[in-house]
DNA sequence: CAATAGATTGTCTTTTTTGACAATCTATTG
DNA sequence: CAATAGATTGTCAAAAAAGACAATCTATTG
């Protein structure tokens, strides 16, 4: 009788315009009003489908972190059976590549409400941690011998390497910047093999 | 005649305040009542010494810039002669030799204005090269053979791993992290050893 | 077509944040 | 002590942002 609900695919349009607006102005810049302009609606149409600010905000963890868990996810599926790891670091590390980079630094742009809130903490936790899983399953594939310990060092270490230059796109860097992170997650790697 | 001016101790003390808050609640969400909280003093203060919030932004760019450089040169003003390097690892990697964390946390908060603020993106920039050098020194004084090249993508390497785990403070991970960043950078050290 | 449930728009109020400035207080020096 | 220049406080107005809700429009189905 009543007419289909827009819910799903709008509500995906907000957070969406969410995520983009606090890469851009930061979490508390990010108001209703630039919000709605980025996402070519009403503001009023943002209380209809998602509540006010805090179920929003709610709503926006959830959607980044499940937006970054399924790209990473699909990051994972999509590697080749050979050469795994140097493919994985090519596509990590080389812009033309990168499927959505927005994820990651929404994903850094929420870190700064983590210490008032203890959902967004944990979320971003996990997503931070299935990052580095993933890291340390295709260096474990490539060095089944290496101990675990070393494993996860060198997870955390080229984990990181793409964060930091990832979240220094905003500095606008030299793209020598971003072929020697690459060089240098290698580099790890390499040592890794030199145990 | 006069009484002596405050303006140079109120002004630190007020944007020391004001980096504590865009560490704690983001760069927009560090309103002036906030600040002046944290400060200790009354709002209209703010303004009195610092100008509205436009200024008061300009001065905490340099303000944090600045500490966040003087620290670094006094960071490598205060390395031993023997055994620099690890000693460098040592005190970036370890929560008790840190003097004071928030001058790297407060530099990344900045970053997200610096979007559409070009004298901001200049000066976090140039502070980031200046402790990306910093590194490179350290690297060249230990492996003096080894091309430029490879000493530039080592200290970028080595730099992106503190700042990703500096900024993933605010998750509060566990501290086996910082230990095994401490290790993934010493990976890459030796990794130039063994060229 | 008629009824329903949801979509969309518009407007108003309340709260928050910032701007502006007057008024008062206080240290310093001649 | 008296005058000065700066410190400090307090108050009000303007603007920005969020909240609330009524009114209207529209697709869907019996």
């Amino acid at each position: 009788m009543p007419r289909k609900s827009l819910k799903a695919s709008r509500s995906e349009k907000i957070l969406n315009a969410y995520a983009d607006c606090i890469v851009r102005y930061g979490l508390e810049g990010a108001t209703q009003e630039k919000i709605a302009e980025h996402a070519g609606v009403k503001r009023s149409i943002l209380r209809h489908y998602l509540g006010n600010k805090a179920d929003m905000l709610n709503a926006l963890i959830d959607h980044v972190t499940g937006k970054f868990d399924s790209q990473v996810q699909s990051f994972a599926d999509e590697l080749p059976t050979t050469n795994r790891l140097d493919t994985c670091l090519e596509w990590m590390f080389d812009s033309e590549y990168s499927s959505d980079k927005n994820a990651t630094l929404a994903l850094e742009a929420l870190t700064v409400c983590a210490y008032e809130h203890p959902y967004a903490r944990e979320k971003l936790m996990d997503s931070t941690k299935q990052f580095i899983r993933l890291i340390q399953n295709e260096l474990i594939r490539e060095f089944p011998n290496a101990s675990s310990g070393r494993i996860f060092d060198a997870a955390i270490g080229i984990t990181g390497i793409y964060f930091s230059i990832d979240s220094l796109t905003a500095l606008q860097p030299p793209s020598e910047w971003w072929s020697a992170s690459k060089r240098a997650a290698h580099m790890i790697v390499h040592s890794l093999g030199a145990s």
